[in-house]
DNA sequence: TCTAAGATGGGT
DNA sequence: CCCATCTTAGAA
C-alpha cells in the first residue's frame, strides 16, 4: 500500500528515516516501473543540524524542505549526481531523508540501461547511483509522493538496523557526529566506505 | 553575469 | 586514499 501523506507528515524525522529502511520505492517513468527496497537513509533536521541545506537557509533550492512532508527534495552534487530526498515533517520545518541505497526488485533491464551496467552490487548502491537506475533528476523537485511518478510503498521484511554517522558532511562540525545514518546490516547494496 | 561549491564515485 | 567533475544556485 502507497504511503500517505500522515507518514511524511510526522515530527520525528530520524524515526521515519530507520522506517523507511526496508520499504519498497518506486518510479514510472516513461512507461516503465522500476522500484527497489531501501536499505539505507540518512536524516536532516533544518533547525538544528549544520549538515542540512536548510540549516538557516531559505532558498529556491531549498523552499521545498519548508513545505508539507511527502515531496521530493532532488539536487545536482558536483555537477553530475541527482541526489533523492524525502521531504518530511510540517509546513514550516524543514526536515529530509536521504535515500542512499536501494536492493533492485522491478525492472532490473532498465536499470541496466540506464546505469550502462549489468546487475551487481554496484548497480545501486549509492545515492547517485539509485538515482540514475531509477530515472529520478532535477526534473522530480517537488514531486508528490503520494502519485504515481515517484512513490513509496509499504513492505513487510525482518531487517536490523545498523545507525552510525553520516557520509561526506564533514562541513557540518560537531553535527557531523550524529548518527543519523541508518542501514539494513549485512545487506550487499548499502555504499561502502 | 560570475563564481564556487558540492549528502559522489570511481580509479589507484 | 585521492581527486576529476561541471551544472546550478546564490551572490554581486
Amino acid at each position: 500500500m502507497i504511503l500517505s501523506r500522515s507518514f511524511y507528515e510526522r515530527g520525528k524525522v530520524t524515526e521515519i528515516a530507520k522506517e523507511l529502511l526496508g520499504k519498497h520505492l518506486f518510479t514510472l517513468k516513461d512507461g516503465v516501473t522500476t522500484s527497489g527496497v531501501i536499505v539505507e537513509t540518512e536524516a536532516y533536521c533544518g533547525r538544528n543540524d549544520k549538515a542540512c541545506h536548510a540549516y538557516l537557509k531559505r532558498t529556491k533550492r531549498t523552499q521545498i524542505m519548508y513545505g508539507q512532508g511527502g515531496f521530493a527534495y532532488v539536487y545536482l552534487c558536483y555537477g553530475i549526481h541527482n541526489l533523492f530526498n524525502i521531504v518530511t515533517n510540517q509546513e514550516g520545518l524543514a526536515d529530509a531523508i536521504l535515500v542512499r541505497a536501494i536492493e533492485p526488485v522491478d525492472g532490473v533491464q532498465t536499470m541496466e540501461k540506464r546505469r550502462s551496467m549489468k546487475l551487481s552490487a554496484n548497480l545501486t548502491s549509492g545515492p547517485g547511483k539509485l538515482s540514475e537506475a531509477l530515472s529520478i533528476s532535477l526534473k522530480d523537485y517537488g514531486s508528490d509522493l503520494t502519485k504515481h511518478n515517484i512513490w513509496i510503498e509499504d513492505n513487510s521484511n525482518h531487517h536490523e538496523i545498523i545507525e552510525t554517522t553520516r557520509i561526506g558532511i564533514d562541513y557540518a562540525g560537531e553535527d557531523a557526529n550524529l548518527p543519523w545514518r541508518y542501514y539494513i546490516k549485512d545487506n550487499k547494496y548499502v555504499s561502502k566506505y
